[in-house]
DNA sequence: TCGGCAATATAGCCGTTGCTAACTTGATGA
DNA sequence: TCATCAAGTTAGCAACGGCTATATTGCCGA
């Protein structure tokens, strides 16, 4: 595992990188092949919950501020996420961009309909990380730390498991 | 929460956007003050995460393929994570700035004993995830998918938390 | 009313992580 | 031996998400 140390490869397990024409029919998965084991699909779908986690973020704050404050301002939006006030503003002009907010210039930030039932939802999944968290031994100051970020990665399948565990065990 | 619904904030409760010079001592979190809440950390703790993922990703793969080939090619990593060669090519260039990986031009990919160390980390992590997922009645197969986004958000002490669970409960 | 100032927007930089296209290299087999 | 060609690299593009510096706007109080 170490530079110093070139692999000893068992020869005769898998030959690696001797493409072999003989009588592999191409659909079948190659044991020896990485390509076999199917993995890339997990990666390719946690890039893609990844892609989504910080308009989730935005949506649920901006509906937090609305709640809270009456209204969501640019400056409360950056100093909330704990970015810098123009980074805050791209990212708004996503949301607009995604149908998921509106602003009027120089006021306030507006979520949609649609914007409005994800704020809803991540909320509700948000809380449900955190309580499954705590439900297994995580203090909840930590539980509501690392769940900013493990929300974004359960799916809504895993989410329902997670309010049955809760439920069932009172 | 719509455009056309302005909101009605209660003037009484939190007056937006009055600096109020009065008797505010500078450091004292203001509960009408967005800052006061200190939720900001909470993201920038999750972006943190999020920027060593790939590392621990690529990181944890190549060990397992020099475990299971012998060698870590650039075309293996790159179907394994889903994406094309010059993308592997890129991430394992910053593996090398980061003193985690070492290569030969055009020939394999190593893990410096740093990154394997890392490596090793990262897969008992994984899959510690995938057992508590499993323990609260996730199907193992979804486990697998949904861990592979939320492990880089476990900390060390949640991580601590999870083995204590699962030894517990047998 | 209107000047000043706080809030917001814009411009422009950087680094990361994807991609495709094109070039280089080196291992293989005829 | 050496031509071929798969594997790897390089070049260059785009989107995203940070940032700072600067321009703009609109609100409030004098
Ligand atoms: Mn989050
Ligand atoms: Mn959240
Ligand atoms: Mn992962
Ligand atoms: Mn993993």
């Amino acid at each position: 595992m170490s530079p110093s140390d070139p692999p000893a490869p068992d020869p005769a397990a898998c030959p690696p990188h001797k493409p072999d024409p003989r009588i592999q029919q191409p659909d079948a998965p190659d044991a020896c092949t990485p390509e076999g084991t199917g993995h890339a699909d997990r990666f390719t779908r946690a890039r893609e919950a990844q892609a989504q986690a910080l308009l989730e973020d935005y949506v649920e704050m901006i509906g937090d501020l609305i709640e809270q404050l009456g209204e969501a301002r640019v400056a409360d939006i950056a100093a909330r996420m704990g970015v810098a006030q123009p980074t805050a503003t791209k990212a708004i002009a996503r949301l607009k961009r995604e149908g998921l907010a509106t602003a009027r210039p120089y006021r306030g930030v507006f979520l949609t309909e649609t914007g409005a039932r994800m704020a809803d939802r991540v909320r509700v999944r948000h809380r449900t990380v955190v309580e499954v968290l705590v439900a297994v031994g995580v203090p909840r100051d930590l539980a509501e730390l690392d769940a900013e970020g493990i929300e974004h990665h359960v799916s809504s399948q895993t989410l329902a498991a997670f309010q049955s565990y809760l439920d069932q065990r009172g």
